[in-house]
DNA sequence: ATACCGTAGGACGACT
DNA sequence: AGTCGTCCTACGGTAT
């Protein structure tokens, strides 16, 4: 028997005639091969009566195939508090027969619906990403069925399985292709042929094509199957092949291509999978991971990591990794290649190249993070890296639930989670602040708010309304109160999280300052916690969640706006006046009073709060600015401050946001600035004429005065045409493909008076420069963006356009 | 996840 | 019949 350490990549089962037989694909050094553990079987759990019911069940016959369940074993796991049995099947497919059977006799079942291979990994708690030490014995298999290794036709098998802690990312091969393709009228996947393809990893770069003529950094080859040949090859090196949107795309492509030229498409000698991932697909592969990169950055995007308008590579290169990326269009690399030109063709390797580069770049950057989730919550990095970060939740619940041996919630019915949607739980606080200019502003804020709510006042499913009568003391503004006897599973996670993220928060710093490293592996880590911890508290709030508890979200926000309003009016009380405050943060006006004493303040109230709260200084502020709503009050999560330094904050303004112009919002940005920092109103509203007399003239170039709106349903699902739906649905009249989620770029063109804003709109693309309505600019963009700026100050419209008193202004344009 | 802001469209009645 | 202001709804996007 041989003892083995190797990486742990991919987790999957085979069935053979009578089992479902669960496999994980190991690496050690240079060697990847499937390892097979025969004493692993499907199960669920489930209650019975008695002993008299579990005989009845060991005897019934099931299903079709007339199967009886392999064995029903007693456990130490609980539900509802009750003592579970495990229901053992030898096939997944008896399992997803007899659930069903259970359900109809009445039996309560629970994690019937947990995948085999997810099983394998929580009940071993192994972690992907990390290495396993295993037993492992070789054997032929009893049917004759061989199966491959280096040593011949044997089959590894596992004896004993355990995970060990470390970190091993470099043991594995990275690596990332691209795909470029003729395109036809229509767009359909596998259609017309594959032109280029480039193909870069941790060891190499190169693109292929064929037929064309040959330029520098192209691999010339015979033909489009070559070039398939030949990808699939170089893509079989890699543990973790990476792609840009080859969910949809690159291997449903490749996949088509291939029949199509009668070869074949495959790793680790399987075909890919393509399954449905919610609205789009999920490409898999056996034995190794796929990275869609494109799903990373969505998932950045999500938690707010990136802000980017587009996700296409052009824009990542730039917003990510401030490089600036050429695109290049369909129609362009048609040309390009049917042309042969040298030039063209020059630029379209480039492209292509740097299209595989960019993806490989996103992969080694944020791959590290995506390992550390991968671990905390036992998953594959390729089901990581397309997890919502509910589902992670719920995956580290289920792992942590599995040691405490807590069999979870089963899900919601859809009837439930129709109701639980339908009756929103009440939120955060915001204090309406005072509109107008304001100087010395102090910011305060409570250090991840909702999970130290949660740990301090224990809040989990499980505490909630306990027996004893000592707790009824830990009581929310709701009325629910928490167990202050026994730790609930929620707290105590989030707990053992928040330390061990400030841990290595303190320790990367430490790194940092002292030999001058920037421990990628150790930011990953606290990462990773950042988001799950900030994830924990919507969980409970999300209608699918199995640990959803109403009563617990709602007894975290009720305790969150209690501390935020005591906060508010202590700060009252020791003579502050409370500019405004949001959730978690409180603005102090310093008015005379130091910064020390604003430091003494925040310690009172550290004193009053749990131990796990506390009250921080965010920073200080040299002025601030808040508006008044159109309809008088003034306006929340809008305002602009401006530091010590001259750093300025802008939040909530149409600056921050895509569906305004940039004409609009650069004017207001240098408003703001021109106010904020030198307090200089005059220069302010130069700036603004400035603005209109180009705008009046003609001369604003198109991209100043796109505006982006995302398409957010089907054109024809819309009660309300807009100028965004109004501008696709003529381009799609022109034969553009657009539909759900395509990012729309338009423009507010001339027209006749009478028309409408959205008669006006066209696509950014299907617009001259210079044809542009300035009269709308001006009037819907750029003075809405400035004007209750300077209301603030005491300026009027009038004061902003010229000479004061314009006649007709439908004159300009 | 909820809280909040602001635009454009569209219905409606008053007025010309 | 056309125009104008008011009120409401639909919608997108942001803060935390």
């Amino acid at each position: 028997m041989d003892k083995v350490k190797a990486l742990l990549i991919d987790v999957s089962y085979e069935d053979d005639e009578n089992n479902s037989v669960l496999k994980i694909f190991v690496k050690d050094k240079n060697e990847g091969c499937w390892v097979y553990d025969n004493s692993f079987h499907p199960y669920f759990y489930a209650i019975f009566y008695d002993e008299k019911e579990i005989e009845k069940i060991r005897g019934m016959k099931f299903g079709e195939e007339k199967f009886s369940v392999l064995e029903i074993k007693e456990t130490k796991m609980t539900a509802q508090g009750k003592k579970a049995h495990k229901v053992v099947f030898r096939k997944v497919s008896h399992l997803v027969q007899a659930r069903k059977d259970f359900h109809d006799i009445g039996i309560k079942r629970f994690e019937y619906d947990v995948p085999f291979s997810k099983r394998y990994l929580f009940d071993n708690a192994l972690e992907p990403g990390n290495f396993v030490e295993m037993e492992i014995e070789e054997v032929k298999t009893p049917k004759g069925k061989l199966y491959e290794t280096k040593k011949g036709a044997l089959r590894r098998e596992i004896k004993s399985i355990n995970k060990i802690d470390g970190d091993f990312f470099e043991n594995a091969v990275v690596g990332a292709f691209d795909l470029e393709t003729w395109s036809g009228k229509k767009f359909e996947v596998g259609a017309e042929p594959i032109l280029m393809a480039s193909v870069v990893s941790d060891n190499e770069k190169k693109v292929y094509s064929y037929e064309t003529k040959k330029v520098k950094g192209m691999e010339m080859l015979a033909d489009e199957k070559e070039l398939v040949d030949t990808v699939t090859k170089k893509i079989n090196e890699f543990d973790f092949i990476v792609t840009y949107n080859g969910d949809n795309f690159d291997f449903p492509y490749m996949k088509k291509r291939a029949d199509k030229l009668k070869t074949k498409f495959l790793i680790n000698g399987e075909e890919i999978r393509v399954k449905r991932h919610g609205l789009d697909n999920a490409v898999e592969l056996e034995g190794k991971q796929h990275i869609d990169a494109y799903q990373i950055m969505k998932l950045l995007q999500r938690t707010g990591s990136v802000n980017t308008v587009k996700l296409d590579l052009e824009s990542v290169s730039e917003k990510v990794f401030g490089v600036y990326k050429e695109k290049v269009f369909p129609s362009e690399i048609n040309d390009a290649w049917k042309s042969g030109d040298a030039k063209k063709l020059t630029r379209l390797v480039d492209y292509n190249l740097k299209d595989s580069e960019v993806t490989y770049k996103i992969a080694k950057d944020f791959l590290p993070l995506f390992i550390e989730i991968s671990k905390l919550t036992s998953q594959t990095l390729a089901d990581t890296t397309r997890a919502t970060t509910s589902q992670m939740v719920e995956d580290l619940l289920m792992k942590e639930a599995h040691l405490r041996c807590v069999i979870a919630p089963n899900k919601p019915h859809e009837g439930d989670v129709k109701t639980r949607t339908e009756n929103p739980i009440k939120g955060a606080f915001v204090k309406e602040p005072m509109a107008g200019l304001h100087e010395q502003i102090a910011v305060l804020d409570f250090a991840s708010l909702y999970p130290s709510i949660i740990i301090s006042h224990n809040i989990s499913p499980e505490t909630l309304n306990c027996s004893h009568a000592e707790c009824k003391k830990n009581v929310s503004s709701d009325g629910t109160y928490f167990c202050t006897k026994e730790k609930g599973l929620f707290p105590e996670i989030i707990e053992r999280m928040l330390k061990q993220r400030l841990k290595l928060k303190a320790e990367y710093k430490k790194k940092k300052k002292e030999k001058g490293t920037d421990d990628k592996i150790l930011f990953a880590k606290q990462w990773a916690l950042k988001i799950i911890l900030n994830s924990v508290y919507g969980y409970l709030g999300y209608a699918r969640a199995r640990w959803y508890s109403r009563e617990c979200a709602s007894a975290v926000t009720a305790w969150a706006r209690g501390y935020i309003q005591e906060t508010i009016k202590h700060a009252e009380k020791e003579g502050f006046k409370v500019l405004y405050g949001d959730t978690d943060s409180t603005f102090l006006l310093m008015n005379k009073k130091t910064k020390k004493e604003v430091e003494e303040f925040a310690e009172k109230v550290n004193k009053t709060l749990p131990d796990t709260m506390e009250l921080e200084i965010d920073g200080f502020y040299k002025r601030g600015l808040f508006v008044t709503k159109r309809e008088g009050g003034a306006a929340k999560k809008r305002y602009a401050l401006i530091d010590e330094k001259g750093n300025l904050k802008i939040v909530g303004f149409e600056y921050v946001r895509r569906d305004w112009c940039n004409a609009a919002k650069e004017t207001q940005k240098k408003v703001i600035e021109l106010v904020l920092s030198q307090g200089n109103p005059e220069e302010a509203v130069k700036f603004v004429r400035k603005t209109i007399e180009e705008l009046k003239s003609g001369a604003m170039p198109k991209k100043e005065l796109a505006i982006m709106t995302l398409l957010q349903r089907e054109p024809k699902d819309y009660d309300s045409i807009g100028p965004h739906v109004a501008a696709a649905e003529k381009a799609i009249a022109r034969g553009k493909q657009l539909g759900v989620g395509s990012m729309l770029s338009f423009i507010i063109t001339k027209g006749n008076e009478k028309a409408s804003i959205s008669d006006k709109a066209e696509l950014e693309e299907f617009v001259e420069e210079g044809n542009y309505d300035a009269n709308y600019y001006i009037e819907n963009q750029v003075l809405p963006a400035v004007i209750r700026i300077m209301q603030e100050l005491g300026y009027s419209r009038e004061d902003l356009l010229q000479g004061g008193k314009q006649t007709g202004l439908s004159a300009w344009g």
